[in-house]
DNA sequence: ATAGAACAATACGCCTCCGAAACGAATTCC
DNA sequence: GGAATTCGTTTCGGAGGCGTATTGTTCTAT
């Protein structure tokens, strides 16, 4: 449980999306992010007809995505062997690592911010 | 003072963007929702070319993010009378009820965070 | 075996974005 | 008043993203 005002909260995010931008790190999307937050954060396996239902969004969407993320090295791609016609996404050293600096950076500021 | 887990920021990262994918909000890029936040919660004034040095960008990055964050009118643009070089972003109705919601939407996320 | 369904990827035309360079307009400096 | 500077925008070629529709492959059902 964490408190919160509005006003703090919408300092959070712009003290991380300022970080973001300032240190370089890939400007990423909404989608992007959510993309690969989900993937994670949560239990695989992910498939792209998973993460396009569960965004709402179509599968070019995400194949797209993985495929731009996948090029900087963040997640990766390999086929289900059990049933061909399935991708799964997979999860990468660097996009680990990219994600645990992510929560960092949040807590970091978090600590920042008056009460 | 907030108290937070990484794990727990990082949740809260996950569901606010992809509540706002879910939502169909403009998907915008860091850069894109870093210059939004800033307008809107720096003081005033901003122009161009304090924007570009803030975040560490060239200016026509600016002026694109301007561009397209003020055609869906999340904000717009003046120029400045006492140096007319200058160009001034102003906040609009749009743009402050959409970081408003932004900012009760991460509320409403980390309360339901588990300590 | 073959028709159908399901899956991810690709093609298409259009739009946004990139960095670097050039531009026009406005101001400041001598 | 003329040159130099400052500011935001535009241009350029190239890259990535969009939604819709289609493709090729693989699995399923008959």
């Amino acid at each position: 449980m964490v408190e919160f005002r509005p006003s703090q909260a919408l300092k959070l995010l712009h003290d991380l999306s300022f970080a973001m931008v300032r240190d370089g790190e890939p400007d990423l999307s909404a989608r992007q992010l959510t993309i690969l937050l989900t993937i994670y954060l949560e239990p695989p396996p992910h498939t792209v007809r998973g993460l396009a239902a569960k965004l709402g969004v179509t599968k070019p969407v995400i194949t797209r995505a993985l495929d731009t993320m996948g090029r900087i090295g963040l997640l990766s791609r390999r086929r289900d062997d059990a049933d061909r016609r399935n991708v799964v996404v997979q999860r990468t050293v660097k996009g680990a690592l990219f994600v645990e600096r992510l929560g960092d950076m949040l807590m970091a500021k978090a600590k920042d911010l008056p009460l």
